[in-house]
DNA sequence: CCCTAAGTATGTGCAACG
DNA sequence: CGTTGCACATACTTAGGG
């Protein structure tokens, strides 16, 4: 396009300069008003000027997306940890951080979603458990009832805070349905018996 | 203080797209 | 055909070494 405007300045120039010509040795009386040359004069200066509006609103939206961009930048490093003060922060290393920085806390993500999965096996276990426990407890008092008048509160309770598990009682109860919890509670301990709080808190620390 | 390399800003052309 | 984003060239800035 402006290219184009070029040569028609170029042609309209030479057109002028022959004219001039041609008036210097007398000829400019006769010669008629060129209609075709004022018609090329003002399209090329008006090419120009649109090429020269075209190129200057270009380079400020070029600006106002630079500015855009420092803005993200200026943003992106808001969030991600820089490193020591002394080093020279460039485009370029943040970039760099950045990366580094999702990747990370992708790896976070990852383990606290397994970590979530776990807790979840085990409360569902437990909830079983606990279920478990108190149909045998009140099954032991229908059949008590049955033979004599014994009964006392402490013996109904099932105590659930304190209680301990071993692999071999986890093996003994629970459905088909329940290998992978057995699975997995099975799977976090390889020292005998141990209580739910105290492996909680291991794994947490 | 000057020189140089690295980084950044700006202007411009070009191609893709609606 | 106008708009938009990208790529390239060039100018300018900054940090570090001699």
């Amino acid at each position: 396009m402006e290219l184009n405007s070029l040569l028609i300045l170029l042609e309209a120039a030479e057109y002028l300069e022959r004219r001039d010509r041609e008036a210097e040795h007398g000829y400019a009386s006769v010669l008629p008003f060129d209609s075709d040359y004022s018609r090329k004069k003002t399209k090329a200066v008006t090419m120009a000027r649109k090429s020269q509006n075209n190129r200057s609103s270009h380079n400020e939206l070029e600006k106002h997306r630079r500015a855009k961009l420092r803005l993200y930048l200026e943003q992106l490093k808001q969030l991600v940890p820089l490193g020591p003060d002394s080093t020279r922060h460039t485009t370029l290393s943040l970039l760099k951080r950045a990366k580094m920085h999702i990747k990370k806390l992708e790896e976070q993500d990852r383990k606290a979603l397994n970590i979530k999965e776990q807790l979840q096996r085990e409360h569902r276990y437990l909830k079983r458990r606990l279920e478990q426990l108190s149909v045998q407890g009140m099954e032991r008092i229908r059949t008590d009832s049955m033979g004599s008048t014994i009964s006392t509160d402490s013996e109904q309770e099932v105590d659930i805070e304190g209680m301990e598990f071993t692999p071999g009682e986890m093996d003994s109860i629970g459905s088909a349905s329940d290998a992978e919890d057995h699975y997995s509670l099975q799977s976090g301990s390889s020292d005998g018996g141990y209580t739910h709080s105290r492996r909680l808190n291991a794994r947490l620390s």
